[in-house]
DNA sequence: AACCAAGTCCAAACCGCTTTGGGCACATCA
DNA sequence: TGATGTGCCCAAAGCGGTTTGGACTTGGTT
């Protein structure tokens, strides 16, 4: 702290403004658009900006203004196996566009489950975040209201069942996804539909099981507990889950999985006991179109309740910045439809006979 | 920027310091632990700090010691399909675990191709970091000129073939796990081995293609550029370049394939034509050892070469920090060893004959 | 008794910007 | 002609910390 540090060198708004003869004042004005000052002092001034190489110092900016000009991403990190679920980084993605756009820092904060209300209440009280994303909510989700008692605005991606307190989130309709694919494969006559899902005290997964149980319902068909699992959404536990099922008395005709990847696993489960997707056993997946895993480059290959994630994460940085920008604002609610995408996954439902 | 801001009314130095009757400079120095303060008096404003709450605003501190507190990772998003590869989410959880312990913020932002310099410009000519890791760096990569010449420390996550300027990095052994790795194949009897490789313009897609080659090489095996394909690792490129390479006339019976991911449309290729990976069909991936794409729970499943992105984020970050903490330390060089784990995917060679 | 070195503490000067509250000159209006 | 704007600019007070350069006690030395 003693040396004189590499970036005094730097121009800042003092010598800029000696360089032109004007006071800091003027300058300051000048660049930010402020109606004060003369036009032609403003060319002058933009010039001269230029010219030197001019950066306003943002950790200056942001004392002055008392803002932070960040948002803050806290993302939880499953203890168990530290696994950070690939949906982030697509959805970060889209929101990553919008605050470059704006002007805003991204910070991003992993922490492990538990730790988020300590995280939460450091970003706020020193100032680092102007607001932050909520991820991965669960039901009746604790952070809703710290964060809204903090007065920190947030956005919720997802939603989160049993929350009394109101406030902003960009969703999928997954109950209505799950539902629709459920009939979809019931009007293909299968009977016997499993459900891979993600973990249920997510409130994403319980929302896709209402659905599923909601569609066989309405055909007067009952849940078996056998042909539903539910765990992280890895391409192994896909795998196992499907072989599990897959050598029941009473095997499933189709399943029903909650993410590409454990569908992928679904998918080896199925080739691996000499069947073919679509053929003998059908499979339908929610495609969030996660970057490395496009589902087929024209055709899709699975059938896929769609809906983009990189598209949600610039939804919920728009609002989020509109938060912001006017805490006043009426909560923001974006409930996004997720498409049937037909590929060559599923089919008919074919007598099976075992043994 | 007129009405008061909620967070005046958190507690801050000038406040605690009246309650306890003592100068902000003694408060200061009694939370930072300076040696001019009485024990006495530490503890009693340790104990007031508690109480009162108190977090010390971050954007003051920032301005006032001149330093971010905080690093960049500047993230390229292929811009031609927007992809943000998944290997990033994992650096990052280890990198993110560093950041935290020592106190420092991480910045992320993700830019296409080519928008990189102006980010870094701007990163540090705005003094919003301390340093900035580089992810994907490539052949003879301009970040790393432009990194010194503005005095930004930094660490390359990989290395860059052919930058005359020194600079630090963590990197994996590509060439050696991957002659290695070729050279169990040929043991195991194989003459016809593709590769399945990332984009060649990246600098460890490269080194993996010079460890391949040489293995061959040292065999007295010529290289059959039909067997060798770079392309973005995705599911699908994987599947289509074997679909395309086990129809030769001649096919491969292996293949060594740069990510697990374009592994699994490897494998997917392969029991499509009614083969088994292990059997008429040998495969050997890289395994970053990828959260969501576990090689297998207890025994692996692909023989791979492994080596854990998440750790090699660990260790660059920790190095960045270093180098924040004195600009005068040695420049920093760790190569990890890439460990080759016997799986199921890999068997002798068969004799294949076609048609 | 005079001097010095610790040991504690404080006032004030930063850090680099924004924003308030004028000042001054010139045009406009009564 | 004096009053009133209005357009343009500036000095200075902030934002909330850190850090410098003393000041004031004490206790120990010579």
């Amino acid at each position: 702290m003693k040396s004189k540090p590499l970036w005094l060198l730097l121009m800042n708004l003092r010598e800029l403004s000696r360089h032109l003869g004007l006071s800091p004042t003027t300058v300051s004005r000048a660049l930010n658009g402020y109606p004060e000052v003369s036009e032609e002092t403003r060319e002058r001034v933009k010039a001269a900006a230029q010219r030197h190489n001019y950066h306003p110092n943002s950790r200056a900016i942001r004392l002055a203004t008392g803002r932070a000009m960040a948002v803050g991403h806290v993302i939880p990190v499953a203890t168990r196996h530290e696994m950070v679920n690939p949906v982030f980084a697509d959805f970060i993605a889209g929101a990553a566009e919008v605050y470059a756009r704006a002007g805003f820092d991204m910070l991003l904060t992993m922490v492990a489950d538990g730790g988020e209300e300590k995280i939460y209440r450091d970003l706020h009280a020193r100032g680092n975040v102007d607001g932050v994303i909520v991820h991965a909510p669960r039901q009746d989700d604790p952070r809703i209201r710290l964060l809204s008692e903090l007065g920190l605005p947030f956005v919720v991606h997802g939603r989160s069942t049993g929350s009394e307190i109101p406030y902003s989130w960009v969703d999928v309709n997954n109950r209505r996804a799950f539902q629709r694919a459920t009939g979809f494969l019931l009007d293909l006559g299968h009977q016997r539909i499993a459900l891979i899902n993600g973990l249920e005290f997510m409130d994403f997964a319980l929302r896709r099981r209402a659905g599923y149980e909601e569609a066989l319902r309405e055909r007067g068909l009952a849940c078996d507990p056998s042909l539903m699992f539910s765990d992280e959404m890895t391409e192994g536990r896909g795998y196992s889950a499907a072989i599990a099922m897959l050598s029941l008395d009473q095997p499933p005709t189709a399943f029903l999985v909650s993410s590409m990847i454990s569908g992928l696993g679904v998918r080896r489960a199925i080739e691996e006991q000499g069947m073919k997707m679509g053929r003998q056993v059908s499979v339908i997946i929610h495609d969030d179109e996660l970057s490395y895993f496009r589902n087929g480059e024209k055709m899709p290959i699975f059938t896929a309740t769609r809906s983009s994630v990189r598209q949600a994460g610039q939804i919920a940085a728009d609002a989020l910045l509109g938060l912001i920008a006017d805490q006043a604002l009426p909560r923001f609610e974006h409930l996004l439809e997720a498409d049937l995408i037909i590929g060559q996954s599923t089919g008919p439902a074919l007598q099976m006979v075992r043994r």
